[in-house]
Formats: C-alpha cells, structure tokens, sequence
DNA sequence: CCGCACGATAACACGTGTGTTATCGCCGGA
DNA sequence: TCCGGCGATAACACACGTGTTATCGTGCGG
C-alpha cells in the first residue's frame, strides 16, 4: 500500500460535510424537473398531444408522460434524441456540487 | 492502431449522409473519449495510479481503467461522481446533430 | 348519454452503464 | 531473478433508464 492510496485529513472531512449522497439525489430529481420543463413547454408552444410528440420523436404517448413527470435523469441519449426531434439544444454543466441545465 | 486502420475524412463523411445511426454512434463513443482524456489527464497531472483515483472518487482500479478505455457512454451520474471527486467541471452541449463536451 | 381524445399509471422486458472480483502480462527495483 | 505495483480484461451481478402494452379516469363534443 501506497501513501497516494490513503485519503487525506482534509478529504476526509469534506465528505463528512456534505453528505454527497442526499446531494446527489436534490441535483437528480432537480435536473430531471428542468427537462420536463422544456419538454413540457415545447409542446405547450406548438400546440401538441402527448401522442403527437410522440410520434415526432420515434416514440410512444407514456414515454412523454414518464419524460414530463420528471420522476428520472434523463440519460444522454434520451437527451440526444429531444435535441433532434425537437430541434432545441441542451447545455448541462456537471460541476462538483451541482448538475444543471442551463437556458 | 496503425494509421492506415483509421478511416479517411470522405468514408467518415459518407456514413454521415447514408447512415443517420452511424453518426449517432460516433458522437457517442466520441464523448466517451473526450471524457476518457479529461480522466487521463488528470491523473497525470496529479501523478496518480489508477488505484489511488479509484480510492479518491469511492471506486476500484478496473472501473477507472474502464473510464479511461472511452468504449461507453459515461451517464450523468458518473459525470457528476467525477467532478466531484477530482474537483472539476463538465460542459455538455447538446445539440440536434451533436453531443460534445466543451472546453 | 356516448364516444373519443387526452394524459397518467401500472407492469413487464430489455439494454446498457456500473460495481466488483479475479486474473493476466508488463515492467522496475531490491 | 524475484517481487511489487500498475494497468488491462474477463466475467458476473445489479441498478436504472427506456420501450411497450394495457388500462383508467377525466373532460369535451356529438
């Protein structure tokens, strides 16, 4: 075992101080919330049904609804395929205490 | 990898045109690696074995080799695990015919 | 009242990214 | 030469996001 193996002091404590679990799940559900937002105002703007967006985007009417209910992270590839099919950019920042999408 | 396994610009051009999929999959493996060199570079810089950054970010030494191989897509939570524990930033831009990370 | 579009939800299968253990080959120092 | 860390890889289990079908309730127009 090496010395560069052990943590140090101050590593230590930083972890003691912000709990990166419960912070992790805030920065998660937030982020989903964010997307559903777009999502949600997208279709809003362009007057469709869930069914109607749907369809653009190669998809069925409940993967819309599960996308606007934000309950999960959407992964990159999800993000990947809105950013086609509705012809809109995405900018995450992945920062060490935040995930966020930014306008 | 010899250079003459490389594709050339024209065939790499060529799939963009035919094959909407075969783009998706390069942004996808070339987000991979983008991120497979910040990792790299880092633990250069820092003068760290794969087992000291895998101690540093609460992971084994064969889930670091695996980032730095680039062959999958990192998820966001392993995005935001890493800018955590090596202090440091990522800016996705996602865009209807890209997915890059910014400088 | 009836029917239909709309949106939400449940239930299930599935792909993929991740966590982990166990090795393997390589190389540098004692 | 032997032994240590280092990095790569295989093999497996598991979590989670996603794709899909089947409903269910609601509300509006006929």
């Amino acid at each position: 075992m090496k010395l560069s193996e052990l943590k140090s002091a101050a590593e230590v404590h930083d972890e003691v101080l912000t709990s990166p679990e419960a912070k992790a799940e805030r920065d998660r559900t937030a982020f989903a919330h964010d997307v559903a937002l777009r999502v949600i105002s997208y279709r809003a703007t362009h007057q469709l049904s869930q069914s109607a967006l749907a369809r653009q985007l190669g998809m069925k009417q409940p993967a819309i609804a599960r996308l606007e209910a934000g309950d999960h992270e959407p992964s990159l590839s999800t993000l990947s395929r809105l950013a086609r099919g509705l012809n809109i950019d995405f900018h995450v920042d992945v920062t060490p205490n935040s995930l966020e999408l930014r306008a």
